[in-house]
This record gives structure tokens, sequence and C-alpha cells, in this order.
DNA sequence: GTCGAGACTTAGAAATATGCCG
DNA sequence: CGGCATATTTCTAAGTCTCGAC
């Protein structure tokens, strides 16, 4: 365990307190800035007020029917509101999906009344169209609303965000990250997920742990309603618990990015990466051995391990069959998600990858190995089903054990945060040479897309992706001809300067040039973000901006390309990265 | 060693806000 | 100044990893 990252500036003030304390207790330090606590406790003081609930269902008008084999049925409060989420996503795809239908039917004949689960038993003989255009027409007139009325909603929201989005963590007023209640609905899984179209459904305070400290004021529960438990565990980071009834899990709230917690524990990972950057050398040699042990398992270990180095796969844990997606990672592999070609495309030794990884999001690579990895590949298929595990003698916990012995604080994952941040830092050196404005972000951009396309964060191409380009073409081309112009009048207006000592004409001559300028500026500027856009189409960089990348790797760049950070991280960023912001100077190496 | 619960990070889609252009 | 494209925020699912019971 790391007990203070490795170049922080000095942290630990035992020695003399008391200023240091006067000053955090009056809110004049930054997080960043404080002692930490001994290993485990995350507070000592833990205010707030509780979650917030969304509002209770609200009947649908009197006239609204329903319709079950063509006659009008009255539901009963219950079998409505179900009802209605699925009216609510009958224009979407998911509701033509024969599990989510079928799940969704299950479950919403749990809500019925012993008449309704005895008259409704076919989901194809029901009719939810006025429900649906109901919720349609809801729908538009939130659209339409004026803007006083969003005003007056805006406040009224934001009354609840100062009400229930802070607390009070130690010194530190903090921001919430979800306070609110997720709302009853149809679970909506990702992929081809077992238990899509299942009621999620509503929490009551009843159901709700809370978590503060003993002598803060616990929280009051909604009128008429209990807290289900009140603990009082400072080992934790979460204000609020309950169970999702659809998978089982715990559900928690916690604090927003930009805290102190969430804050202290990211620049902890970064450091842990760090690490890895001056042992990397060292464990590569050792996994490169591991390929000729004797022990199976150990090969199988110094493969896996050499994916997750080279392409930054994820660990892969098992899952349990039926309750998920089939999705895998790297020790979750089957002999069905590789193919080995002996040559391809001019290349020797090429493993083709083709699996679902986290989200259902579609892995596809053909990647050349080392003769020994592609040797153990075949060894490790042979005599197996497309269906059998290829790593039949590993799992993350034994990968991981193995990891931790050689660097205290190492996981599989560290592997991806340390090969993301190096191949930005990499990528930045490589890319940028000093230009115009525009080619600077575009470098930064393409830096970031490198390490996306490492990651394999993906995106649904934009729906307007291509009228928006074609547009954005057409404005090009406009500008074109624009300057063609204005280089003639430039031309021209030189032409009868010349040999004129009339001051007059050259200040047009001045005027004609800076136009054309400008105009040539604004193009560039439009074809370097026609070039951006295109080759992001569907590319993700959010993901790895937030998650991956050391963020004083970029605070650095910004610095000694004299390029504004709000060009690169908007105001939320900037507020999660605001230690790095802070303690970053010029000189920073990853 | 194995298993499941628990806690926390990472992920893309959807909703909403912003801002730009005619 | 309104409509639309883009940027940001919200939402919550889906991963990773640890720990304690057996």
């Amino acid at each position: 365990r790391l007990l203070a990252p490795v170049d922080a500036p000095l942290l630990i003030w035992t020695s003399r307190p008391t200023p240091f304390l006067s000053l955090a207790l009056r809110g004049l330090m930054s997080w960043w800035e404080e002692e930490k606590y001994e290993a485990g406790i995350k507070w000592k003081f833990l205010e707030h007020k509780g979650p917030y609930f969304p509002p209770e269902y609200n009947p649908l008008p009197e006239n609204l029917n329903f319709y079950y084999n063509g006659e009008k049925l009255k539901l009963g409060l219950r079998a409505e509101e179900v009802a209605l989420y699925f009216a609510q996503m009958l224009d979407h795809e998911y509701t033509t999906r024969e599990v989510f239908r079928n799940n969704f039917f299950k479950d919403w004949r749990k809500e019925m009344t012993l008449e309704e689960r005895m008259l409704i038993t076919d989901l194809e003989k029901c009719d939810f169209g006025e429900y649906h255009n109901f919720h349609k027409q809801k729908v538009e007139e939130r659209k339409n609303r004026t803007k006083e009325e969003k005003q007056v909603l805006k406040e009224a929201n934001q009354k609840i965000t100062d009400e229930y989005g802070f607390c009070m963590l130690d010194h530190h007023r903090e921001r919430i990250g979800n306070f609110k209640i997720e709302p009853p609905g149809l679970f909506r899984g990702r992929g081809d997920h077992p238990k899509q179209g299942l009621l999620k459904k509503r929490i009551r305070p009843e159901d709700v742990i809370i978590n503060c400290s003993k002598e803060s004021h616990v929280p009051e529960p909604p009128a008429g309603h209990q807290w289900k438990e009140v603990r009082h565990d400072n080992t934790v980071t979460w204000l609020a618990s309950w169970t999702d009834n659809v998978q089982g899990a715990t559900k928690y709230v916690m604090l927003n990015a930009n805290s102190k917690l969430k804050g202290e524990k990211d620049w902890e990972k970064y450091e842990v990466a760090r690490q890895l950057k001056s042992r990397v050398d060292g464990i590569r040699a050792q996994y490169k051995d591991d390929l000729k042990s004797k022990q199976m398992g150990t090969r199988q270990r110094a493969v896996a391990l050499y994916f997750i180095d080279k392409l930054a796969l994820r660990a892969g844990n098992e899952k349990e069959e039926g309750e998920t997606a089939d999705t895998v990672g790297c020790c979750s592999l089957r002999v069905e998600h590789i193919m080995l070609h002996d040559s391809l495309d001019g290349e020797k030794c090429v493993v083709e990858f083709d699996f679902l990884g986290k989200d259902c999001i579609r892995y596809y690579n053909k990647v050349p190995v080392t003769k020994r990895v592609f040797k153990n590949l075949k060894l490790f298929m042979e005599n197996k089903q497309p269906g059998d595990d290829l790593f039949d003698r590993l799992n993350t916990g034994m990968l991981n054990k193995h990891l931790s012995s050689l660097m205290p604080g190492l996981t599989a994952k560290v592997f991806r945060t340390y090969n993301a941040s190096i191949t930005l830092q990499q990528q930045l050196k490589e890319l940028s040479n000093g230009e115009d404005p525009p080619e600077k972000l575009l470098s930064y951009n393409r830096a970031n897309r490198a390490v996306a396309i490492l990651c394999n964060h993906q995106r649904a191409p934009p729906k307007s992706f291509e009228q928006s380009m074609a547009n954005l073409q057409a404005k090009i081309e406009g500008r074109k001809e624009q300057l063609t112009l204005a280089k003639a009048e430039l031309k021209k207006a030189k032409k009868e300067a010349k040999g004129n000592s009339d001051t007059k004409l050259q200040f047009v001559v001045e005027k004609k040039k800076k136009a054309m300028q400008r105009c040539e500026e604004q193009l560039l500027k439009m074809e370097v973000q026609a070039t951006d856009r295109e080759e992001n189409k569907e590319i993700a960089l959010s993901t790895s901006k937030l998650n991956y990348l050391d963020p004083r790797i970029s605070v650095a760049w910004c610095k000694n390309m004299e390029v504004q950070l709000d060009k690169i991280y908007n105001k939320t960023q900037r507020d999660k990265f605001a230690w790095a912001i802070h303690m970053t100077e010029k000189d920073f190496e990853f």
C-alpha cells in the first residue's frame, strides 16, 4: 500500500498541527495540502440530508384507456404505472425484443390484481396506444415550455440540489454525485442482457441505509417513513445505499468527482501507475521468461499479462452465467474469441481477436505477436471446444495476486492506466510542433484519440454525423471562394498602390491583406475541425480523458504549448482535476 | 482455495444546456 | 431571436478488486 504519493509535497505535518488545523478548519486549505488519516479511515465527520426521492406516481387522467383484445379496460393503479413504463418506451427498439417483452410481461403481471391477471394473458393483445400518445404529448409540452416556465423549473431544481446535493465531510462542504434515488422503471441492460425488461422497483426509505457520523444530525426520513438502518461506518465513503431488486447489487450514494475523497484516490491511482513505469521493464522481462515455464498455469499467466500489457485488455473476472450479457475480458477469453494465423497480410504469428467486452462493445483487432506467445496459444487451444476457456488454469484472482507480489498496489487495471498515460505523453511529444492554436488542439486530440483507440473506447456515430460533415464541407468551400476573392482584391489594391505614395492607398492594401489573412485563418480552422471530427466519428475521447490519462500530463502540456487549459478541459473536468492543476509545473514527467 | 458480498471505478447513452448562425 | 448542432451533465449499468467466511 502506498503511504503517500511519490513526489507529493510534504503532506505529513504532525510536528506542527496547530497552524495546519486552524487553516483547514477555516476551509482555507485545499484538500491536497491536508494531512491524511490512518489507513482505512475515510472521514471523521459526515453529515447530510439523506437521498432525494423521486415523486410518487401520478395516476393517468380518467379518460385515457388501455385496451385488451380490443376491449376497453380500466387498470388498477399499480398495473397502470408499470404499463406506462412500457408505453413510454414503445418508440425504442428494446420493446420489440423477445426477451425484453417476456421479462416485462412476467413482472407486470405480478403487479396486477387477481382479476387483471386472469384476463391479461397475452402481451400481443395489449394496446398501450393511448398511454403512449399521452406520454409523447407530455414530452412535447416539456419541449415547448416558455422561458419563464423553464426558469421556474430551474430554480426549483436548484433548491433541491442546494438542500440534498451537498454534505459536510470533515471540514469540507462537498458536492454529492448522485443524491437522487433512481426512479422505478424497466431495466435496460446493455446488449443481449437476460434481465432486460424486468421491473426495477420503486425504492422506499425503508430500503435505504444511511451512513453518517454519530455526532452529526441524522437525516430525517420522508414523513411517515423510516430508514432501513442508520449506521456510522467511517471506513467507507458512501452516504446511503440500497439493494437493487433486478441484479441484487448494492447501489450507493457517493461524493462528486471533485471531492477530497475521490480526488485523493484518483491521485493515488496515477501515482501507482507511475511506479509501474519504473518497474515495467523488469516485469516485462519476467513474463517473457514465464512464457517458457514448465508450469502451464504460469505460461497462461504470462500470455494473459502480455495481452493486458500490449493491448490494454481488461482483467476479465468470471461472471455468473445467465445473470448478465455474455461479455469477456482477458482472463475469461474463450477459444472462440481468437483466431490464429501463421501469416496474415504479410505478417507472421497474427492473433485475430473478436469478442464483446464491457458494455457489449466489440473488440476486434489483428495483432502480430511473438513466436513464443503464438506457440503457447496454439498449445492452450489444443483439444478444446470453441466455448472452452482459453486460460483454463488462470483467473483474475491468481493474476492479481502475482502482480501485487511484483509491486505493491499492482493489479491488472494499472497496466491500462499506465499504458494510456504513457501513450498520451509520447504522442504529445511526437505530434506537437508549435503551430497555430487549432493545430495544437488537433495534435492534443489526436494523442487523446490514440489512447481511446488503445482502450477501445467507442461510441455510436452521432445521428446527424453525415449531415453535419456535409454542412462543414459546404462552409469550407464557401470560405475557399471567399479567400480567392480576397486574394484578388489584395492584388488589385497592391497594383493600384504601386508607385503611388498616397498613404490612403497603402492603408487599403493593409486592410485587404488583413482581411485575406483572417479568411485564411478561418479556413484552416475549419479544415482542421473537419479532420478532427471525421477521425473521431466512432471514437469516444471522454472516457480516457476522465479515467485513464494523468491530468498532470495535460496540464504540463498546456503550460509548455501556451494553450489555455479550458481548451482541453471543461469546467467539470477542471474541478475534478483541481489537484493536478494546482500542483503541476512545466517540467512534469509522467 | 473458493465464493459471494461489498465498495468503488469505469462506461456509453440519453437528457439537457449552451451557443452559434442566419 | 429561434432553431438546430454541439457540448455538457446526468444517469445508472457494468466492470475491477478486496475481504471475510467457509
